[in-house]
This record gives structure tokens, C-alpha cells and sequence, in this order.
DNA sequence: CTACTATGTGGACATCGTCAACATGAATTT
DNA sequence: AAATTCATGTTGACGATGTCCACATAGTAG
């Protein structure tokens, strides 16, 4: 994690990515250009040498983050071999890890807008959803992308309400079960049981 | 609009949660709570002798986003006459609405997040759910709930996606016939057609 | 060795949420 | 009617933030 510390040249841009994560996870928000800064060990104006802006540091972040789904997910479904048991694995661990890192899912999907078109976001986000559209595939779908997409909305409407704890009269607040009913629904989308 | 002005003693109270209204549709940003003192024409302290902080400000308005979403789903609903096509014209207004007023959308579910535990906001989102829910009962469905909420979920996510701009690719950017398919998939959520 | 460029520092600015101290108008009490 | 209390609004200040600018320094190229 810290490196070469040569005052120039060091790997300050991996080091600064590698802070603003430990900070994210550490306080559970998305963290400060400054503390990012501090937290690597130098002046709050050093990260405009290696980014943009704070946007594009988060960005960079964010794309780390959707590796660290993509990574949770195959290792999910790689527990199973049936195709069922697989895509329930796999939409059960998208939703968990969201849950499990809720600052870096708001990393991920949060206000910090221009995350949308960010290329390191795209691309690891890209991948990513892929995964959701081979397992369309998989089942039989003629076009997967939309049934992807659908399942995605899902998924994503379901970490951010349950994240953010607002949960409407009736439904209680047993996350564990909504989380089931919730991937019951998205695995009937996949399978084209609309 | 704009009332008394008798220096002391106006409706201030209305006249902050009218102008931080008005700032987030004029800047299509969360306001900050100086601007909306600006704009209502206070120093940049007196809101905390209504409210008991930026938050609880924003909380308000935010109820008050909630009846506006009611309401549009209510006219969309009244529009048709069997229930298919009613629920569909709802289904259909939630999602234009968040659409359509991005930065409301993000007051009410946005990461200000004691929100979710904001009183105001409970009632009038509490109202809003459950015409989701009477629809998911007039369906015919024996747990009412749930259903209602997984529906939720689903409109949830779209709004959020499709406000953000997040498209994977594969999937166009036609929101418009993004938003009939993912209609169409609530709907038949809604009518126990899991 | 000298010049250039990349990288890091320090200071400054406007903006933000919030707190504390003060002022003033209105209501209440006598 | 006068005095006191209270609600409401103002000014000033603080620390934190993102960003810009001027400067310093280290490594490299000529």
C-alpha cells in the first residue's frame, strides 16, 4: 500500500486512489479531496497533479469498487453449478455487497454525477453488467440486454432503498427476507418468467 | 407566494420550505440552506429559528414532493378506467415524475439520509406507497405488501438509473422505450404474474 | 552545467453548515 | 400604561471544503 516515498516520483496517483478507498470504507462516506490528501501523507493541492478534480478521483475509485462486485459476484455463482442455483448466488452477492459497502456503492451510483461519464467507471461497470447479460443468455433469452437491464433496475432500486433504510409501512424491516423475495422476483426476470 | 413582510411574525416557516422548493427547480440541485435564506429574503441564520438544521429543511420540501408525486400518479390513474390501464398510467407517472423532476426525486430518496427517519417525509411517503398498494390488492393479491414493494423497487431503480444517465451498454438510450419495458415488467409484478 | 518539466507546497478565496452574541418587535404581566 | 419576557431575526465568527494561483524543488534532457 505505501511505497517508494522519494518526495518526487513516488506512485502518488496509486497511492492516492488506494487512501481515498481506505477512507471510504474507514468512515463510511464519501471522503474529502483533503482527507484523501492527508491521509496519503501530503498537501491538499497534491492530487490535482495526478486528477482532474475530486469527481475524477472518486471516479477512479468508484471503477476499483465495481471490480471488487465483479470479483464478489463470480466468486458467488463459481459455488454452485446449476444454472439456477448460480444466477440466485449471483443476484444475492450484487445486492449484499451493496449493502456491505454502502459508501462505496454510493461511490458507485451516488450524485457525484459526472461518475456516468467517467471512462474507469464505465468500463469496470460495463463488465460488470455483463455477467448479468450472459446469464439472460444462458436461460434462453432472444435478447438479453433489455431482460439485463431490467434485472439490473431491480437490483439496484433494491440496494438503494434498503441502504438508505426506507422502508414504506407494512413491509417490516427484516432485510434478510426482502432480500429473498427481492432476488426471487429479478431471478424470475432473468429466467424470462416475466 | 410571498406574504406578510412585517419583519417580525410572517409565515416565514412556508415562505423557506416555498423558496427551497423553488431553488431546487430553478438550479435542479439540492439547495444549500444560505441560498434558500437568500432567496427568501433572510439572513443566512434565520432558518435555524424555524428548522433545526439544513436537513430538516430539506425534509420538509421533500414531504412536499411526495404529495406532488401523489397527486400526478392520482390524475394519471383517474385518466383510464379498467384497472390494467390504471395501473399502468401510474406506474408510468412515478417514473416520469422522478424523470421530470430529477433534483425533487433526489430530496426525497438522495443521500441526505436522515430523511428516512424525517416525520414529515414518512406520512407523505407513506401515502404515496400505498396507492401501490390498494392496486397490487385490487389485483387480487393476498399479501398486498410485498408485492407492493418489490413493484416500489423496481420503479425505484429506474428513476435513479435512468435519472443518472447510467446506460450499460447494449441497452440504447431511449429512455422512453426503456421506461415502457420496465412498465411493462412492474405491471406484471403487480398482477402476481411474478 | 543549464534549462525545462513534472510534481509537490503554501497561501488565498468563495462557499458551506453551524454556533454564539446581540437586537428588536410583540405578547404578557402587573 | 409601563415593564418584563419571549420569539424571531441579524451580525460575526469558526472550521471545513473545492479550487485557483504563485512558488519551490527534484529529476531529466540538452
Amino acid at each position: 500500500m505505501n511505497t517508494s516515498k522519494a518526495y518526487h516520483h513516488g506512485n502518488l496517483r496509486e497511492d492516492l486512489v488506494d487512501a481515498a478507498l481506505a477512507a471510504t470504507d474507514r468512515d463510511g462516506a464519501v471522503p474529502s479531496l483533503r482527507a484523501v490528501a492527508t491521509l496519503a501523507g501530503v498537501s491538499h493541492n497534491a492530487p490535482y497533479r495526478h486528477f482532474d478534480n475530486h469527481a475524477d478521483l472518486l471516479g477512479h475509485v468508484a471503477a476499483r469498487c465495481f471490480s471488487g462486485l465483479s470479483k464478489a459476484i463470480k466468486a458467488a455463482t463459481d459455488a454452485h453449478d446449476e444454472p439456477i442455483g448460480r444466477a440466485r448466488a449471483g443476484l444475492t452477492a450484487y445486492i449484499r455487497y451493496g449493502l456491505q459497502h454502502p459508501a462505496r456503492y454510493q461511490l458507485m451510483f451516488g450524485d457525484i454525477s459526472p461518475l456516468a461519464s467517467h471512462e474507469a467507471v464505465k468500463g469496470a461497470g460495463a463488465q460488470a453488467f455483463e455477467s448479468l447479460v450472459s446469464a439472460a443468455r444462458g436461460f434462453g433469452a432472444d435478447d438479453p440486454y433489455p431482460i439485463a437491464f431490467r434485472v439490473f433496475v431491480m437490483l439496484h432500486g433494491a440496494v438503494d432503498l434498503l441502504r438508505s433504510k426506507f422502508y414504506p409501512p407494512g413491509v417490516g424491516d427484516d432485510d434478510d427476507l426482502l432480500l429473498e423475495q427481492i432476488v426471487d422476483s429479478a431471478l424470475n426476470m432473468l429466467r424470462g418468467r416475466v
